[in-house]
DNA sequence: GCGATATGCAACCTGTTGGTTGCGCATCAC
DNA sequence: GTGATGCGCAACCAACAGGTTGCATATCGC
């Protein structure tokens, strides 16, 4: 169910993240700590259906996940992949930080090519489990 | 030209990260440290022009800044806002984490409703500059 | 068993967005 | 001055994503 490279797990972490309704639904879902579909959709401004697919997107992002209980789809946040999508960013931003001075001082010394290719947001750096 | 307030900004970035290509722009430009759109382009499978436009995206998000320099166009990319966004979510994801164990211990003891509002992705919690 | 409630699936509509091409304007090199 | 190079704007396209409605199905309460 959950076998994704965390590649592409940065980037559907990051998509799912972009829209602004599922940044609610995550919200209110962090605030409940549990809750439906059903109970989700009377509480934001959308159908009960569009919240099922925000939920599954969310689902695959890693971002929730869901259980049955009888009749009911209970969904819970999951902090672990957030977490670690953060911390990938921050090492990112550390590292333009870094190269970033890093060729002002070159460019003094030696002007052709800068250093080699970046750590960068597309390609892995830095391989981190999603442990909290 | 950036007077957003930060609760925007999350989202300018979020969604401006969501897109691959506009990671490889930046995955590029973090690289080389200064390109123009025309170099991007030429290094990049998409016309110069949709680099210009995801660089117009990028430049509302905060993540990189050009300036003209005769008539070249430069970019390069902005630390700060990334390393923000990304201190915000990592304090999001330990929120939630923190809320997950207060419900499941709250659940024996209190039934009613649960913490209060979240401080969550959609509504500001903690609000702290795009300083490094 | 029966009605009520909740989920799941599918079809459908519409706005946004990533992308392209074409053209006019400014700037540099000679 | 003139050609080459690079940028900016506008129009246009196609695909996807968010959203809705309708319906069939399973579970609960009595």
């Amino acid at each position: 169910m959950s076998a994704e490279s965390p590649l592409d797990t940065v980037a559907d972490v990051l998509s799912a993240l972009a829209d602004p309704t599922r940044r609610r639904i995550l919200d209110a879902l962090a605030a409940r700590g549990e809750a439906t579909a059903t109970t989700l959709a009377a509480q934001l401004p959308v159908s009960r259906q569009a919240i099922v697919k925000h939920l599954a997107v969310l689902d695959r992002a890693g971002l929730v996940a869901g259980h049955r209980e009888g009749r009911e789809a209970r969904y819970t946040v999951l902090p672990a992949r957030l977490g670690a999508t953060a911390r990938r960013m921050g090492r990112i931003a550390a590292d333009w930080d870094g190269r970033l001075s890093a060729i002002k001082h070159l460019s003094e010394s030696a002007p052709g090519t800068g250093p080699g290719t970046a750590s960068g947001v597309e390609e892995p750096g830095t391989a981190d489990g999603p442990g909290a």
